[in-house]
This record gives C-alpha cells, sequence and structure tokens, in this order.
RNA sequence: GCCAAUGUAGCUCAGUGGUAGAGCAACGGUUUCGUAAACCGUAGGUCGUCGGUUCAAUCCCGACCAUUGGCUCCA
C-alpha cells in the first residue's frame, strides 16, 4: 500500500549496484526497446492516473517493469485499458528526445512533479525521482528523455521513436519494494515484455506455454513422482512417493559410483546437533532465522522441586547482575584510580559492563564489589548449566563433518581428505519462497567436504569442477556458468570473515584454476559466503530456463574455528582448508531441474518405468496362454537384471495398453503377440519415438541392460 | 515475512443464497483386439479451515491455512 506519509529516505547511500554510463551505453537493441517500453507504459499509466509517482523502470531478462506509488491498485484488467493507451504513444511515433539539464533545473522540475509525469503536479513533487537525482554523482551529467508530454530523468539510451517498440504485452502485476530494500516503501511494479515484431513476441509466449507444460510440480502430480503433505507434513517438505525414489537412489548410485572413483569415503551424520556446533562454526546467531527453532530437552523435566530451585536461582542471578551494574555505575561515578580505565564511561552496553567487571574481578584490579561480583560469576555458571539443552537440526552438513574430521588425529599423509555423505538438511525458509521442489525446507544434499593443504588445493578444485562436467554430460547439459563470488573489503568483519590475506590468497587461487581450466565463469563481488568465496553452479534446461543447482565453496576459517589440524612434515600442528562442494545440489532442486530438462521424458536408466511388457492377448483368456508364459518369461529375465519392469496382460484393447503406457511415460514398450513369440522375439516400441520394429528377444534384453549400465541419454 | 490472485471428485474444470455437476482416471462387466482410447455400468465431494450475516451459505462478510505470481531472502 502506497503510504503518503512515508518518505523515501533523505540520505541516500550511493547505490553500489547503480549502473554506470558506460554500462549503459552496451545496453542492446532488444533492450533499448524494452527501456522505452517502460516509458510508453509510464506515459499510459499518467493518462489514466494522473498522479502516479515513478521510481525504476528498467529493462531486465524477459521484459521491462516500472515501479510506481499509486493510489489505485491495478489489477490485471486494467491491463487493457493501459496497453490501449500504449497503442496511441506508440502509433504518435513521438520521438524520444534527450534533454541535458542541470542539478539545479532537475530539481527544481522534481519539486513541482514534472519529471515522471505529462504536466506539472504542484502539490505532488515527484519524490523518487529527487532522491534519484541525489545518488547521481558530481559531475556527471543530468538527462531527461522525452516522448510527447512525458519527461522522465533517465541516462537512456533509448529506440529513436516510440514507433520503433515492435510489439509489446503486459504481463503481471506485483508488489516491491523501494530500492529492494524491504523497510522501504511498498511500490506497486507491473512487468511486461516487447520485443522488435510481433512473431518474436509470439515465439515468447509459446516458450513459456512450453515451460508451463514441463513445470515439475504438473509432471510430478502426473507421473506420481512427489507430493507435498501440507497438512500432515508440513510446506516445503516433499514426500518421495515409490516412483520419484527411484530417481532419488539412481542419482544417489551416480554419485557413489563418481565419488568412489574420485577418492572419496562416505560418512553419515544425525540430523540434530548441539547448539554448541552452531556456535563454534559460526552460523549462529547470524543465520538462526534460517533454522528451525531448537528442541529444547529439559533434564529437569518432571522434576518440580528442582525446576523450583533453578526459578529461585535464576532470580538470584537477575539480583545479583543489577547489583554488580551498579556497582560498575558506581565505579565511574567514583572514578576510581586503581582501575585506571574508562572503557566503562559512556558505553551503556550491560553485556559489555559485566563482562569488564568480571575480567577486573579475576585479574584482581577490582576491590570494592569483588564479592558480588564473584558471587554472582560463580551462580550464573551454576544457573545456566541448569539450563535445558538446546538441539537445532542441521541446515547444513560441514559442522558434523568438521567433527568427524576431529574426532580422530590426522597427519598431511592422510590429505586430502574427501568426506561425502548424500546428507539430509532443514532450513527454514520464509513462506514466501517456498516452490515445488525448486526451494524446499527439507533436503538431500550430494554434499562432500575435502580438507587440504594450501599446496593440494589447486589440484582438488580442479578437480571438482571436473566431477561438474562429466556430469553435465551425463545430463546434456550444454550450457553452464559458474558465479565465482567475492567478498568485499567493506564487509571484512561484518559479512566475511575479517582475514583480508586469507580472502585475497583463496580467491586468487580459485580465479587462477577456473582460468587454467578454461571453466566459463562469471565474477561477482561482494556475494561470498561468510568463510570463503563461493561458486554458484548456474544450467539451462533444454528449453532455456536457468537454474542455480549447485554450489562449491573454499572455506578457510570454520576448520579453524573448530580447532581441526593436521600434524605436518615438519611435525608442527596445522589447520586444513576445507573445500565444500555439492555439485547435484540437493536431490530436491536437482530433479525439479532434470523433470524440466527431460519433460518428464527421462533417459533410460533414470526412467522410474524402464520397461512394460504388453501382450496382444490376455491373461484372462485361456487360449492366450503361451503367449502369457512367453512374456512372463521376459519380465522376469530383465527384473532379474534389476531392471523396472511392470506387465500389462489385461483384456483391454492393444491401443488403450499402449495409451496407458505412453501417458505412464513407460521408456520402452516390449510389444508381444503371437507373431513375435513364434519367432522368439519382440517388438519394441519407445516413449514418444513409436514402434521399432521386432528383434529378437536376446538382442532387445542385450540392449536395454547396455543402455542403463552406461547411463546412455 | 510483504503485496496480489487462487482454493469445488485423484486430475482438468462447470455451477447456484434453498444441502452439487461433466470429461478423463479408478472400480465392475462385455469385447479378444498388432502399436496413443471398443462398449456398458458403478462408485467417488463437510465445495481449503474456522467464525459471522441469514429461516437457509459452497455462494455474501471476516479471520486463518495452503498454493501461485512477484518482492525480500537463499550460509
Amino acid at each position: 500500500m502506497p503510504d503518503e506519509n512515508q518518505q523515501p529516505p533523505q540520505a541516500p547511500q550511493p547505490n553500489p549496484e547503480r549502473k554506470t554510463l558506460d554500462d549503459r551505453a552496451k545496453m542492446t537493441e532488444l533492450e533499448r526497446i524494452r527501456h522505452s517500453c517502460a516509458h510508453v507504459m509510464a506515459t499510459a499509466i499518467l493518462r489514466l492516473w494522473p498522479d502516479a509517482q515513478f521510481a525504476y523502470g528498467p529493462p531486465v531478462e524477459n521484459g521491462f517493469y516500472y515501479d510506481m506509488e499509486l493510489k489505485h491498485r491495478i489489477a490485471p484488467e486494467d491491463f487493457e485499458k493501459i496497453e490501449a493507451e500504449m497503442k496511441k504513444e506508440i502509433k504518435a511515433n513521438n520521438v524520444f528526445e534527450r534533454i541535458v539539464v542541470t542539478r539545479e533545473q532537475a530539481i527544481a522540475q522534481a519539486q513541482s512533479g514534472r519529471l515522471g509525469g505529462l504536466t506539472d503536479r504542484p502539490g505532488n513533487a515527484s519524490k523518487f525521482k529527487l532522491d534519484l537525482l541525489q545518488q547521481i554523482p558530481e559531475g556527471e551529467p543530468i538527462s531527461y528523455y522525452k516522448n510527447g508530454d512525458f519527461i522522465d530523468l533517465c541516462a537512456g539510451p533509448h529506440v529513436m521513436r516510440t514507433g520503433n517498440i515492435g510489439a509489446f504485452k503486459l504481463t503481471s502485476v506485483a508488489a516491491a519494494y523501494y530500492k529492494g530494500d524491504e523497510k522501504g516503501p511498498q511500490l506497486q511494479r507491473i512487468y511486461g515484455t516487447a520485443f522488435k515484431n510481433k512473431t518474436a513476441l509470439d515465439e515468447y509466449f509459446k516458450m513459456l506455454e512450453e515451460a508451463k507444460r514441463r513445470d515439475h510440480r504438473k509432471i510430478g502430480a502426473e507421473m506420481g513422482l512427489f507430493a507435498i503433505d501440507t497438512e500432515f507434513v508440513g510446506p516445503g517438505m516433499p514426500l518421495w512417493l515409490p516412483k520419484g525414489t527411484v530417481l532419488v537412489e539412481e542419482l544417489e548410485k551416480l554419485a557413489k559410483e563418481t565419488e568412489f572413483a574420485a577418492g572419496y569415503v562416505r560418512v553419515r551424520t544425525p540430523h540434530l546437533a548441539r547448539e554448541k556446533m552452531y556456535k563454534t562454526s559460526g552460523h549462529l546467531p547470524y543465520y538462526a532465522e534460517s533454522m528451525f527453532p531448537p528442541i529444547e530437552l529439559d533434564l529437569l523435566r518432571g522434576k518440580p522441586d528442582e525446576i523450583a530451585k533453578r526459578e529461585a536461582l535464576g532470580e538470584e542471578v537477575a539480583f545479583l547482575r543489577s547489583q554488580v551494574l551498579s556497582a560498575a555505575a558506581d565505579l565511574v561515578v567514583g572514578d576510581n584510580p586503581l582501575i585506571g580505565d574508562v572503557d566503562l564511561v559512556g558505553n551503556d552496553d550491560e553485556e559489555f559492563q559485566l563482562q569488564k567487571m568480571q575480567t577486573l574481578w579475576e585479574d584482581g584490579t577490582l576491590m570494592a564489589g569483588a564479592g558480588i561480583v564473584g558471587e554472582f560469576v560463580a551462580k550464573q555458571q551454576n544457573w545456566e548449566l541448569m539450563q535445558p539443552e538446546l538441539y537445532y537440526l542441521k541446515a547444513m552438513n560441514c559442522p558434523h563433518h568438521h567433527r568427524i574430521f576431529a574426532a580422530e588425529p590426522h597427519s598431511y599423509r592422510d590429505l586430502p581428505l574427501r568426506l561425502a555423505e548424500y546428507g539430509t538438511c532443514y532450513r527454514y525458509e520464509q513462506s514466501g519462497e517456498l516452490f515445488g521442489l525448486m526451494r524446499v525446507r527439507s533436503m538431500n544434499m550430494n554434499d562432500a567436504h575435502i580438507y587440504c593443504t594450501e599446496d593440494q588445493f589447486a589440484d582438488e578444485f580442479r578437480a571438482v569442477n571436473e566431477m561438474y562436467l562429466k556430469y553435465f554430460k551425463i545430463f546434456g547439459l550444454e550450457k553452464y556458468q559458474m558465479r565465482f563470488s567475492t567478498s568485499a573489503p567493506e564487509g571484512l568483519g561484518k559479512k566475511y570473515v575479517n582475514e583480508p590475506e586469507l580472502w585475497k590468497k583463496t580467491e586468487d587461487m580459485v580465479r587462477r584454476v577456473l582460468i587454467e581450466s578454461g571453466i566459463n565463469f562469471v565474477e561477482v563481488a561482494n556475494e561470498a559466503a561468510f568463510y570463503g568465496p563461493k561458486i554458484d553452479v548456474q544450467v539451462w534446461s533444454a528449453i532455456g530456463r536457468e537454474f542455480t543447482i549447485a554450489t562449491n565453496q573454499v572455506d578457510f576459517a570454520v576448520p579453524a574455528r573448530f580447532g581441526l589440524q593436521y600434524k605436518d612434515r615438519d611435525n608442527t600442528m596445522k589447520t586444513p582448508l576445507c573445500i565444500h562442494r555439492a555439485p547435484l545440489g540437493t536431490h530436491e532442486r536437482f530433479i525439479g531441474f532434470l523433470i524440466e530438462h527431460y519433460a518428464g521424458n527421462f533417459p533410460l536408466w533414470l526412467a522410474p518405468d524402464q520397461v512394460r511388457v504388453i501382450t496382444i492377448g490376455a491373461e484372462d483368456d485361456p487360449a492366450s496362454a503361451p503367449l502369457i508364459a512367453y512374456a512372463k518369461g521376459i519380465a522376469a529375465e530383465l527384473r532379474g537384471q534389476m531392471v523396472r519392469v511392470s506387465t500389462d496382460f489385461s483384456n483391454s484393447p492393444i491401443k488403450g495398453k499402449i495409451q496407458d503406457a505412453e501417458q505412464l511415460r513407460v521408456h520402452t514398450m516390449l510389444v508381444i503377440g503371437g507373431r513375435d513369440m513364434d519367432a522368439g522375439a519382440v517388438s519394441v516400441r519407445l516413449h514418444g519415438k513409436g514402434p521399432q520394429g521386432a528383434k529378437a528377444k536376446g538382442e532387445v534384453v542385450a540392449e536395454i541392460l547396455a543402455a542403463i549400465r552406461e547411463r546412455r541419454a
């Protein structure tokens, strides 16, 4: 809801995401069309609702949007009206005229409401434009773009005339925060798309239709792969049905074979760990909100007397605490020369004061009030020991693996140590973020942690990348990109562990390996994990949609927090580096991706229904008995070789049985009639590819087994 | 978590202020059929949940839950 009283922040921070003029000049023809279309949409909206205030209106991957504040709530029913006005503006073929102004002129016109408007709008200043003006660095030219009556603060570039916008359509309306700031005003955002011509626009919508057809939620339900039982299990926690479990286990098999060959060893860990685990790892308190709330294990449960004692002690501790705090205040007021420490002055952080008092007491500096502090420290410790224990569901596997490393002494000879596990993790994703299998709260990660020395790092990291490429090949992924996320100096000590040299060293190492092994990557600053640089792996499905499926991180910080060490050649203890890697990401997201990628038509090795034996003749017909026996023999032979085979000996007409199997997406159908039986043959039909003709039984069986073993596409 | 839309049978969807309908799937039967549907029948629903208005609510109103599209987030 636009709030009239809510003003944009008065002293905006420079926006690091802000595009420079150079960046803007690189806009493609299509981006110019879309950016221009955003202006045309604003023009149309102003004709309908002249009080609208506009914020940002950029081109985006599949179109454009414009954010605005407007009392009227735009609904999809309004699109037709807006589009009609847009068509008029395009038909008028107005020139996009660039006007360079001074900062003073721009501020004056923003104050009069002229910017992002069709006319002056007294009393309705262009408040977002005023804010945007403040972000333009001194010395950078300030420009307007004008089409017809509409004038917008804009660095461009645009197409020549409104008529150059070939074809467009408004697509959706959504809410968006001003500058993406959750605390900022919430604006209405209208999305649209535009193309050079109608043909390209139609193609785009066709692609969307295709994506809808391949939607993993739709196909997952059709094929009986998974269910999300929000009522009994909970939102975001998929149940794998038998056929989906086939996919899960085939992927695990692939990963286990691949990792075994690459020298990994497997481990298993519980789903829970004590609070200390995540305090040590550093995940608490920073990521507490992404974790499920802890399970409280009260050792005094069922002992009311003990609980009463604990409560009494709690009150006593609270009282002593206030005594210590007032002693701290006295110290400062009294300016005790013995202390010689003025840290306490002006610092009203109670925890800090308590800590300081405790330190002074411990080193014997404290004279007055020492008794109280001592009592407080002792009783507080006692009280803390009586508190319930907290156990957290794990949101990541690394801490458990670190403890496995710590469970045994290690020497440099043990390294690299590669611990792999399909570990189940739980993350409390916000309700609005859940999305089918793609964003869930319970997930199975293809996880492993590689502990290695600095010298080994490059080889290990390279091997991990090669594993990614191997998987891409199996799944026929032709387009991929690795996003190399690095730190930013201003985040050190806040968002990132404060180890500037280690950051630089590891980032350099990662960059070098990426370049040396010819990996397709882009580098993005300020998106690393808190413990080290990160590589997100993006892949594109068969229909060209992008998915971030895997992640790969370098960790030079957390092993040290856990005190992990190995004894080096020189007999000194050293801390290993750790590479977190999950090439197949989570089962949930990866299978969601595969469903779309294959449109549910999985290759034979993955297909939940690999083979179905279909007879021309029914089991309940005595005349067909020899045929059924022949068919059962084939099914049994395949089943004996671990092939997932089903049979259909029902009395339905053959066309019906074929259709059932096709709709189920059974990969290979073996259609068997009297002719086949007499020839010792089977007729093969492949899903989506039709009949392949009859072949000798032995040949067909061998072919099926080979295709599965080789994981043929 | 925020904004909006949606929620009727396993699936796709109709429908009405007077206690619900179709097609497909399922089940039963007839048919004995050579590669995407032969025919007949049966069963299936507290109309997301809770509350309010009303003589009467699946329908009107409110809250909640869930899903979807976005935003924010994604160690």
